[in-house]
DNA sequence: CCCTGATTCGC
DNA sequence: GCGAATCAGG
């Protein structure tokens, strides 16, 4: 793969996003981290601007979280309503933990289950899983959003605690994984 | 062990 | 210019 003018545009707006270099070269595809941090130097791109105090901004969330979810609703029987914060992408390193930034909020519609966790998707790439994230996939295959839940798996399986009930249950049981 | 970016240097 | 190998660090 070569760097094409529109792969350099690519790489400028997801470094200045704040995506780390292994992010991006899932991203891209074709390439190594290494490569992209090469040509992040290269294009003299390293210091990410920002002096922000990046972190702050996770937990403003629950206050108006009904209001701004957009997450989805999940969890066989349970009633949670999972809320992905719409933190603004941006600048500095923790940003990204920051766009990860869910938000349980309880809601009492049928019977909760007790025992079930609802996860907190790594959401990582295909290229970014590793012998213990979890595989599972979400969303279409085709859509750009497309992306695997990313937690941690252990050693036992290719997927996460809460993915591996899932699994083995039958599918008419299953309700939306995420 | 997982990950991060920075640097070096042969190609 | 490119990026694997390596380094230093969390």
């Amino acid at each position: 793969m070569n760097w094409t003018d529109e792969r350099v545009e690519l790489l400028k707006k997801l470094w200045s996003e704040g995506l780390s270099a292994s992010q991006i070269a899932a991203q891209l595809g074709g390439v190594s981290r290494n490569a992209v941090i090469g040509k992040v130097h290269r294009l003299k791109l390293s210091g990410r601007g920002k002096t922000s105090t990046t972190q702050a901004r996770s937990k403003k969330v629950n206050t108006t979280a009904a209001s701004t979810m957009r997450g989805n609703v999940q969890s066989s029987g349970a009633s949670q309503t999972m809320v992905r914060t719409s933190v603004t992408k941006s600048v500095g390193a923790t940003a990204l933990q920051a766009e990860y930034a869910v938000e349980a909020v309880a809601r009492t519609v049928l019977k909760p289950a007790a025992d079930v966790v609802v996860p907190i998707s790594r959401r990582l790439s295909l290229l970014q899983l590793s012998e213990r994230t979890c595989k599972w996939p979400v969303g279409d295959p085709l859509n750009e959003d497309f992306h695997f839940c990313g937690n941690e798996s252990g050693d036992s399986g290719p997927y996460c605690t809460y993915h591996s009930k899932l699994a083995f249950q039958p599918a008419s049981e299953r309700r939306r994984a995420r």
